[in-house]
DNA sequence: ATGAAAGCGCTAACAC
DNA sequence: GTGTTAGCGCTTTCAT
């Protein structure tokens, strides 16, 4: 069942079949009228394919990401999905799964999918791999959108939060109740996140005038076991810290198991602030102060800025000229974990 | 840059560049160096659709879920996503976010895309806008496998969970600690894991001879503010009951933020035996007595299962002579959540 | 307003 | 082993 079926059965053209099924003006509304019952009753559906191939263009775009269990990357694909959903794109998701070889991989694969646009987070500042892949893409007309992670000296577009100042004022508020021995678990420093909270932790430091020491900074890697292990040893230092800063949800849940293997208690052993809210959290006794940040509207303004792309890519092709970064504000929940204790 | 400029770079025919490609035997090695050299020389990447149009296949496969937030779907998403990954298929990914138009919609539009197969976590196990569009993309070759939820007397290959069991068995878990008057929080009872974990509520009751209460049944409905008020319907009888029974991630929620907010203790004011394991709360002073079952591997078998389909519509064409359902197993994990309370 | 025909990039049956 | 050629289903000039 072919547009040359209903054209046969309606006496016309496939041509004019095709006009009728792209709202083309040019058709007599007879025509279209007629064209059109020929198409419910035979309850025909075109092929997207054979138009994508024919147009030489697609209504699909591709997002990857790292590691689609966490919740917080779920959330910014809820945003990208609706968003998506609403333009009327179809997404491929793949998961990364922290492997570089694998999003290599992928990037690779989809060159012969004949994608739209793509929206990455990429595992990765630095990795040569993926960013020679992803502007070998861009410079055959599809925009590629960063999400939440940066690649180092790119030209790409991206979303991203106000990690630095986020984390800042996390800290600063530690700062605030009184703490003047702030510890921090980083997150992978390979990444723009990672990097950013933790030059937010420093600033914040720096401008109380508290000398930072380097055992009170350790190395989460933005995974739960990294981080317990880190936890650990800052707890474990002689002189040890009266509060830390997490830098991330699974950096803070590896902390969480740590104290409570170790019965100590948030508000009498330890204080706590963290970046990312963790949901499930709120009804049990742990309340937490975290810089909590708008993750499903990541999600959304991803896919806006691609099809801001979209729409640009008409008007001046293929030339870039500006490179657009839209930065969405963190905010701090102050719940009580910040509060001094000796 | 197509199959044509590389045969003539090469000196032979597109057909012979199309069976170097598809690592088709008839070529000589020598042809076949001299063909790959060109092809990596020009960095040349087939076109997938146009293979995907000439074959009449494709290795797109389309999942539909309600609700990529919940830790529920996004952990049975992730085992899908790296099954399709290793059998080399892309999976376009839709969220139908509860909404049955939505649903509709998405299967309408999926019939342009020649997709090989389909996987659903369906809205509703009698809505019959769905099952119809599921069953006419069925009969028109397109295998499609049902994962977690049912479709009322549907002839589709399914991935589920023994919910009845695992209800049971949760159940009882709260009987033998003693418990008399245990209520449930039921789940949408339009979906087989609502009606079916509330059966294995109704069967441990018989069993054990205790006398099924109508006030000590409330809906839920999967969702966590309605979980919410049904919780609070619950505390607010006379003779309340010293046991709730929840029937999902989502409305354990709901049961936990009324009995925080309400000062509500468990294991002082209520028993609670959970369906589904919460991970973060692990971490938290609320550690639950849950029924947990096997959801990444959920995921991965509603892929084996459509790969399964696929290998057999070679053999059989048109005949589909049993309809698979593979069952996996929950697991009662006991935390203490479930100890009598007076 | 409509139709004829070439073409999107690839595959596969058939011929040699 | 290799080439020729006719599609796959749709769009889009270019005529009329």
């Amino acid at each position: 069942m072919n547009i040359y079926d209903i054209a046969m059965e309606a006496g016309v053209s496939p041509a004019t079949v095709s006009r009728v099924v792209n709202g083309n003006k040019n058709v007599k509304d007879e025509t279209r009228k007629k064209v059109l019952k020929i198409i419910e009753e035979k309850k025909y559906v075109p092929n997207s394919l054979a138009r994508n191939l024919s147009v030489g263009d697609s209504q699909n775009i591709a997002f990857l990401a790292p590691d689609i269990e966490n919740p917080f990357f779920s959330k910014i694909f809820h945003g990208l999905l609706d968003t998506a959903n609403q333009y009327g794109y179809n997404v491929f998701m793949y998961g990364t799964n922290d492997d570089l070889l694998t999003e290599h991989r992928i990037l690779d694969e989809i060159k012969k999918e004949m994608i739209k646009g793509i929206v990455i987070i990429p595992i990765s500042d630095k990795d040569k791999g993926t960013a020679e892949r992803l502007e070998k893409i861009q410079k055959n007309q599809i925009p590629v959108v960063l999400l939440d992670r940066d690649i180092c000296q790119s030209d790409f577009d991206g979303v991203f939060s106000t990690d630095y100042e986020g984390a800042c004022e996390g800290v600063q508020c530690l700062i605030r109740a009184g703490h003047k021995k702030i510890a921090i678990i980083t997150g992978e420093l390979d990444t723009r996140p990672g990097r950013e909270r933790f030059r937010g932790y420093k600033k914040a430091l720096k401008d109380a005038d508290i000398k930072q020491r380097t055992e009170y900074i350790v190395n989460g890697m933005f995974k739960e076991a990294e981080s317990y292990d880190a936890c650990k040893r800052l707890m474990e230092i002689d002189d040890r810290p009266t509060a830390i800063f997490t830098s991330s949800n699974l950096t803070t849940l590896g902390c969480l198991k740590y104290l409570k293997k170790n019965n100590l208690k948030i508000g009498r052993d330890i204080s706590l602030v963290c970046f990312d809210e963790i949901r499930e959290l709120q009804y049990s006794d742990i309340c937490l102060t975290v810089v909590d940040r708008p993750i499903y509207e990541m999600g959304c303004a991803a896919l806006e800025l691609l099809e801001y792309n979209f729409l640009m890519e008409n008007k001046m092709k293929n030339e870039r000229i500006v490179k657009k970064t839209n930065l969405l504000k963190t905010k701090l929940i102050v719940r009580g974990s910040e509060k001094y204790v000796v």
